[in-house]
DNA sequence: GATGAATGAGGCTTCATTCAT
DNA sequence: GATGAATGAAGCCTCATTCAT
């Protein structure tokens, strides 16, 4: 887990693997605690119960608790910025790596729910500065989306809208299988969730030399919109 | 402002006229208060002072802080409840009716930003049985957008897909608009965002047929997708 | 008790007769305890209950512990303030009035032998701007030494010295007999130390004009150099 | 630096050189800091660092905190205890030795002036045996100011005063160079500071002897009640 | 001898809630 | 009905001290 990402956030501590790793620790605890109960219901105490330490120890790795709230959410936006490029990872097509990367970040959301609704509770205890972090980091993980969608563009595959404007409906509708999961559970599955927002999206982008390439897409794939599972040799289908 | 949709929240006052404004009254300074300082960091104190009473009136009329937020929260989705219908009014094209929702919708979170995000970053911070009471208003003003939807697939405008999943696309695309505005006033303006939006959806949704009623409805249209400005009489244009 | 000497310490509560009783109750109690404990062993706990109140109630009163050991010491140099004109009261002759500043101050100094000492410890542990308010009421209860010596030096009863420097000496003179106490107490008794004190002053300034007044006030007095005893009725003796 | 005065202080460490050196070593920066945050504010890990050592380490040569202070205000009060009798070094004559320890007592107060003020703060927050240490080494010193007195007062050159209470005026005059440099800076120098105080005690204990031997000093100084530049050789004057 | 990470008790302060007026 | 002073539990954070290395 990366917790030096926020280089403000200074340690009493020297040795910097052990920084790493108690605070990796710390924020697994605190993740876990402030999904659950929130940032305020959770203390410092709890954190430190949950990790195994003294609560003071929290003290020599973080300036406050707010440092550990920083931290926690890093850690969460972190995950989609490892879990994605993973995903994308020795795909060449932009339309598959557009619909792949879609795919990744809802399962990721999915893999993390209550974190990332976390996020979205949270990420406004933070003050300014701090907020300005996550912020950065956000903006990183949607540019992930962004070069999928523009490359798509680029190749004639989707027609030219406003890329910003697009990738924040293509998180957005990530974001939301977490956020109304208390209400989307009971209309379908994940992968039924994914598969109609696929259409959705391709359906509302797609040109008329795109949809030929999505055909083909679909045909190569075990099940339709199942972008989990590759073919293992294309060409043998 | 409702106040008494919750008939749990019972009041030691007996004049339910007098419980009705002295919530409204409480309950205008705290959105504002919670909205811009976070629930857990504006004081039953603060609330009282912006409101102009004593704190132990407050406890006349609610039965704990909590209970502040749960009236807080559901007056601010009953204005979204107010605002969409209300500008749905007279209109009988099912497909106007559609694009003049999510235009509403989209316009009421603009005007009420801060208490969106409130909404999201605070539902959690209830009871289940409070929470409970959020969720049932959240369905009730997602199905104005719901109707709206049902009835262009009825009259095969729009294509057959899941209402409600495509329902909390179009919800969710209203409330990005408060959530990310750090990052979208950057982007666009409200208008633009609203355009791009409705462009989007009607691509992904529309069937040959109503686009043809689309093609229509922009022609009467003073700007394009500007679904505030009603033709006063359409016929004369 | 003077406790709203520092118009910086604001109160939540408005009633100013209220806060004026509260505060005095609290700075009673804290004078007690920080001077028998000192500043940094005695709690916010342990005034509350010598008070006889809550602990959170004191913070409707001062803004922090700080402002505790502001109002304390404030109080402490307030009542240097109050006993010497009280002394000094239907007095007129100069060199009268300086021996029974004298006398007095040391007299109050003995009363308050604890919180002198306090004063000593403590002045340093406020912050800069609360120790400018103590330094202004410190050389304002100089000043009533000063005029004293000023007097006696126009009437030709004192050499020409610098005021404020001798100042300091009689001043420091008085604090001595507090802050050496556990010493002078072996070697003296209060009525000692200020008349051996006087002696030595009025040696260091008299002038010889002012010898003849000096013997002439001695002789008045019951008892050498007691400056509490006034004779009721001078002619008479 | 003398820092086993206090045999109370037993260190773990058994090599006597090492054990003055470390505690020298911290004794220094402790001073440092306790004057200018003052003892409760400075923390073991402070003075180890400013020391350049681990807090582990101090305890290997104290006991506790409160040992650290011990030592610190030992230090403060032995660094009179050499300055003086260094400066009356191979002076014979009663009264210039008198003035000449008034002299070096204010010049020594002078260069340790925070650290001056440090033993009037905080000497009461030592346990009732370590400050008895304190006290006698207090009274050690005071003595060495005493045996001028009495020398002058058995040559006849002072009247017969009390010779401990009138050394406590000598004293708290040095100490208050210090305790009111605040002001005292603002109304004269150091060397006008004493020159008028060595004016004030002599006027006060001078006899009609004593005069003519202490005019007789003032001639053979280079500038009047400057003690610190003897004449190189009086009688080629 | 020296290090510095770890402990955990303790204190200041806040604030929801009560209740006498 | 309304007030606001009073309560006291609870949490963040500090820091003296220990101890394994």
């Amino acid at each position: 887990m990366v917790t030096n990402i926020a280089p403000e956030v200074t340690s009493q501590v020297t040795d910097e693997a052990l920084v790493q790793r108690r605070r990796a620790q710390f924020v697994a605890a605190a993740v876990e605690l402030f999904s659950s109960q929130g940032y305020y219901r959770t203390t410092i105490q709890d954190i430190a119960r949950k990790a195994g330490v003294s609560s003071g120890l929290i003290y020599q790795y973080v300036r406050d608790k707010e440092d550990v709230l920083l931290l926690s959410l890093l850690s969460v936006l972190d995950s989609y910025k490892q879990e994605i490029p993973q995903a994308l990872a020795g795909l060449t097509d932009p339309l598959e790596r557009c619909c792949v990367a879609i795919d990744a970040y809802c399962r990721v959301v999915d893999q993390r729910r209550e974190a990332t609704v976390l996020a979205y509770r949270s990420t406004k205890s933070l003050s300014a500065d701090r907020r300005a972090l996550i912020k950065v980091s956000e903006l990183e993980s949607n540019d992930l989306i962004a070069a999928c969608l523009r490359d798509c563009i680029a190749k004639g595959v989707f027609r030219e809208v406003n890329v910003e404007l697009v990738t924040y409906q293509l998180v957005t509708f990530a974001h939301t299988w977490a956020l109304k999961h208390w209400r989307l559970k009971e209309l379908s599955t994940l992968d039924g969730y994914i598969e109609q927002g696929i259409d959705f999206f391709t359906q509302a982008l797609l040109t008329p030399k795109g949809w030929r390439q999505y055909r083909k897409l679909l045909e190569s794939r075990h099940s339709k919109a199942d972008f989990r599972s590759r073919p293992e040799n294309p060409a043998a289908e």
